[in-house]
DNA sequence: AGAGATTTCGCACATAATCCGGTTTTTTAT
DNA sequence: ATAAAAAACCGGATTATGTGCGAAATCTCT
């Protein structure tokens, strides 16, 4: 019922990579570029948003015009780590609006954070405000990033094995 | 000439809001959400654009559903730290296509990166064909995501100072 | 090779984006 | 405070884009 990566052909795989870097690229322009027809270009896209191949369309924004240009990394050490105490931890960093990501992570620490504010001071706040108020909280570590290297929202997307059988 | 984020009214501030997390919005239903007919909305857009707050639009796909499923950060140092080799090695990480991040921070280890793969095959592959050849990499170490407790494009935009000679 | 299914296309229609002129509101200066 | 200037807003007209439908073309399978 639901397709898999593997079902999809060479154009859907151009779309999913053009729209990843041009969310709001007009049907027309879109179908001339993977040399089909507005029809069924567009055809495709409903589909791969019904499919949930595509999740979303977002705007990004610049951070440091909206005074979010530091980003800082927080590992994060629990005293409890029962099911229940890392849920409610869970719950607890979501809310956090300067928290951009957080994952449990295995291999040293219990969780990474990233969260972006705009300056050392924005930081000192979020730690003694808000993480610190979260209980079960043992120990953090911050590392401050100098220089954003890279950054992207896109993900490799594989071309299609030439199959046997294959489609099309 | 260009604004600052000081310069913006709420609604400038609401728009960015809401384009954050539905980038595809039509203007005419953006406008009445704002309470403004969809000239003068599509034009506080078009400006938002012009003067970088907005830098793009995106889609985001699903990882699960292109193989990207599994999230591994790695802190990597370097033999050398001259300026030099900092910036070829900024150049090798941005071209590999797993890298989703890349910081060069401060604290305790160089860079941490953040890349998305299908499985544990894939790490291994990445970090024996792509990251190990990079030349003047000493040292890496591997924090695996367990769980993605929390993944957002959107940064807080706050709200506007009710200023003593303020705007509008 | 031929039947059936899928995909494609082109045209018609609906919706949204864009342009233009005039009006109101806000700002600036006296 | 009042008047002039600037900026922002609105409504309707025009253009472009998104969307639905039937016909043609392509591909699959026996």
């Amino acid at each position: 019922m639901s397709r898999q990566l593997e079902d999809l052909d060479r154009i859907d795989r151009q779309i999913l990579r053009i729209l990843q870097r041009a969310g709001r690229l007009p049907n027309v322009e879109l179908a001339r570029r993977v040399n089909l027809s507005p029809t069924p270009c567009l055809e495709r896209v409903k589909r791969l948003e019904r499919e949930g191949f595509i999740r979303d369309y977002v705007a990004l924004l610049d951070p440091l015009k909206v005074h979010a240009g530091l980003v800082v990394y927080i590992q994060v050490t629990l005293t409890d780590t029962a099911t229940s105490a890392l849920e409610a931890f869970n719950e607890h960093v979501s809310s956090l609006e300067e928290v951009q990501e957080c994952h449990m992570v295995a291999g040293g620490f219990d969780y990474l954070i990233k969260i972006r504010i705009k300056d050392m001071l924005g930081y000192r706040r979020f730690l003694g405000e808000k993480l610190a108020s979260i209980p079960g909280v043992r120990e953090t570590h911050t590392y401050v990033v100098i220089q954003e290297v890279k950054t992207d929202t896109a993900v490799a997307v594989p071309d299609p094995e030439p199959k046997a059988k294959g489609k099309r």
